[in-house]
DNA sequence: ACACTGCATTGATTCAGATCAAATGTGAAA
DNA sequence: TTTCACATTTGATCTGAATCAATGCAGTGT
């Protein structure tokens, strides 16, 4: 294991994302537990976190920054199927190697459980698998959105849905939808935004040209984009805009 | 609830699916448990099972034929998320509305349980708890695999990706692979293989008709496709044909 | 046998997005 | 500042799959 990018230790009653991470359930004996397997690992922003097929010794969770998780071709061809934002889990227990390739896309700090423990913890603490299994039935439905977004948007509406989807995710923590102009920060490249869509870099590019251009987004500064009519976005993207909040 | 389409009562110790499905790891105490809240439904080819926002008052296992999941688009564009074969699980503990439609695409039985009991069991119960985190985790690789299908295959490609699985699970079966010209069922009809696999059905079968010039594959009546070579199926499919058997 | 109905195939044409090709930032190193 | 390495935008062209339009082909009921 390497230790290079070995990061300090917080305490979990510190952390960030205690609440909605997959210890977000457990008691103070199960948090004592993991925290006696855990330690923290950073990555600067473009840093391969692990190759598929490579030997992975441990699962983790997102702290901070933003990961990706890709599928690869032989011929190169890239599709990323997951984006990993903090308290997000990457890592399959019981599964040896890992099965995506997973990147740091902006700086990254992972609070990291060695894998064996943690296996261990699993069957033991039925708090940390109710968690995990939550957490990866939300995954699931997040999957499988994207596959209609994939499977049967066009162009504009795939770029529209993820801007939608950005724009959710940051009014949620700042708490004000709907509330006068959203700003976002694009956490990809075009090139990231690309293999997350299934489209060329060129093709995002002209795609955001145009809905600058149709006044529905407007650009601040290089990576920011502010969204002054909301619903008008979702009605590009196609999506139920009604009918949310299931569970 | 319906009970027109009820079906006899068959003891979980005489199922077929007893060791595949979420029940797998199930003792005869929990077994009974879970007995005590199931019953079997079954519905002819084409009917619906549920729709997408209504509510839903049970979880179930396939247990004979085959039901798709769809999601579909206010105009009408569909994109079907997942494709489930006998053992596999339909809907989600702790959800009170279905989140997509899901259909009989052959005469189809599941093994129901209602909804509030098993979520209690699932609380009280790790060994089911542990199997469908283990299940939820096999759909998510596959619907992650199925996104690079929708997001950067050419139409033959998930064409020929498709039929490959079909005949994975075939042989999987019948326990024997790479041995001579393997045979599947469509189960599909081509309308259904467009919304998997994101395409119309007029490419469906344009493709189908092609691999079929070409050697790959011969129509068998109807339904049936046989697979004089699955290697070059496999490698028209552009999987990695190695690498495999993780976990 | 006959029409009717619902797939499935095949052909002609169109078009959204890919590909190929510059040009234009932008920032970091020299 | 200049240069170099990139990321991004924009334009011109091509192409794979969608769309539009028949035609074929069972199976079903009359």
């Amino acid at each position: 294991m390497l230790h290079q990018n070995l990061s300090p230790h917080v305490s979990c009653g510190e952390c960030q994302i205690r609440h909605r991470a997959v210890c977000a359930r457990c008691d103070t004996d199960e948090l004592a537990a993991l925290e006696a397997v855990k330690f923290y690992r950073s990555f600067p922003a473009g840093a391969p976190v692990v190759w598929s097929g490579e030997a992975m010794d441990f699962v983790a969770s997102v702290v901070t920054g933003i990961a990706t998780l890709t599928q690869t071709m032989e011929d190169g061809r890239r599709q990323m199927v997951g984006l990993l934002l903090p308290s997000d889990f990457v890592g399959r227990p019981g599964r040896r190697q890992a099965a995506y390739d997973v990147t740091a896309a902006t700086d990254l700090v992972m609070c990291c459980f060695r894998k064996k423990p943690f296996e261990d913890l699993i069957l033991k603490t039925p708090h940390l698998a109710q968690r995990l299994l939550e957490m990866t039935l939300d995954e699931l439905d997040a999957a499988r959105e994207w596959m209609l977004l994939l499977g049967r948007k066009t162009a504009r509406e795939k770029i529209a849905s993820f801007l939608c989807i950005l724009a959710r995710r940051e009014s949620a923590l700042k708490l004000q939808l709907g509330a006068g102009p959203i700003q976002v920060d694009l956490p990809l490249t075009r090139e990231e935004m690309a293999d997350y869509l299934g489209l060329t870099i060129e093709t995002v590019s002209r795609q955001i040209s145009g809905l600058r251009r149709d006044g529905v987004i407007d650009l601040v500064g290089k990576r920011g984009i502010a969204i002054p009519d909301f619903d008008a976005l979702q009605e590009i993207a196609g999506d139920d805009t009604d009918g949310d909040l299931l569970s």
